[in-house]
DNA sequence: TAGATTGTTAATCGATTAACAATC
DNA sequence: TAGATTGTTAATCGATTAACAATC
């Protein structure tokens, strides 16, 4: 089935499915049903194999998923079987914790190149990486052909560093400034904000 | 109309309206249209109508909506028009990047103590806070009376440290480890896990 | 075989949109 | 008044769930 006939709310649970089984392979599961992963999730098990029956049949009746298998279905279905390089535009605090976030390994990610515009940045180390100056970034990452960016920068800065990243050849955009960014057709973006999150809560709070 | 009757989904896209007509407030804006509002967030200007409505009569025929006083109405809906006081637990490098934040500043938080079990760490400023015992936390949190959690510890420790949150009183917590964790009823989680995002939107690349 | 669980269908449930009377 | 935009209704659209035949 073509991709694009899949709706997205399917497609953003997937990598929710696959770092649970992958929690589950590092605990030495090799099985694991629909209802078990829902009840790990708190998803209903028909949402599960509903979901999954969108892009094939990878589980046996009367005993369930293999997980190995499920795992490695899952990262093909997500592009995520390779690992992509990424740019990280903004060496500040947040940037910082992204360079030294191990949560990308071995999920499909691998940090590439980092930019600031700060000229008292430029040149630093940031754990292993030199952080280069974010106008030669357009280069750079045609040159690499890298597609895909994280972005760390105040929210003042974040719209100017996206068109320049939308042009470098960046089709995929993780906004961590707290506002929404104009991009063309065909670039995919996804936001950040706790804020959000805690507004969204304290709605519940007494 | 009691909150639990408003459906969550619409709950949720009311930060990201507050958010947007901050921004406008801030651009020297004083009205706008569930059109205009929309078209700023993707959003359709149906959608807005209705998802405030839910809530109250906010706008004027002809006219549209007073911004500020949309603001002030969304802070109160949100619970944010007062300041809460929230603790973050991990004190690594997204801890770092936490407590130098500068986005929850008038948006209805502010951090209130560190904590970290790293003897090396308990003790050290990060930024203007000492990092604290966690094994005091419980008795600190609830003397403090905190509600709210942020939570950036190791996915090995999340669980433990979510149990004792919760003894302490915590009722919400932002989770940025990358796993699930289990809590009694009446009390919130959110994730953030950006790994997630970005096997979203690898997907639909080519 | 008996028990369990899948993949799928049909029914239900809920969310979004279009349209418009009300009215500023 | 004429034009614009709200709040709301009804229609549409889409997502979730329940149920079960197929089958391991």
């Amino acid at each position: 089935m073509s991709p694009s006939t899949v709706p997205d709310i399917i497609v953003g649970r997937l990598p929710l499915y696959l770092r649970e089984l992958s929690k589950m392979a590092e605990e030495g599961k090799e099985i694991t049903s629909s209802q078990e992963l829902g009840k790990r999730l708190g998803i209903s098990s028909a949402q599960i194999r509903k979901d999954l029956s969108q892009f094939g049949e990878f589980g046996k009746q009367g005993t369930g998923y293999n997980i190995t298998f499920l795992v490695m279905q899952l990262r093909i279905i997500l592009k995520v079987e390779d690992v992509w390089d990424v740019v990280l535009v903004g060496a500040g605090d947040l940037g910082h914790a992204v360079v030294n976030y191990g949560g990308f390994t071995d999920r499909g990610f691998r940090l590439g190149l980092v930019y600031d515009d700060d000229p008292s940045k430029i040149g630093q180390m940031i754990g292993s990486y030199i952080v280069q100056d974010v106008h030669s970034s357009v280069d750079d990452i045609r040159a690499r052909n890298i597609r895909i960016a994280m972005l760390a920068v105040p929210t003042a800065d974040a719209q100017t560093v996206t068109d320049r990243l939308v042009e470098a050849g960046i089709r995929a955009i993780l906004c961590y400034a707290p506002t929404s960014i104009s991009v063309p057709e065909g670039v995919k973006v996804e936001y950040i904000d706790p804020v959000l999150h805690l507004q969204h809560m304290t709605y519940y709070l007494p």
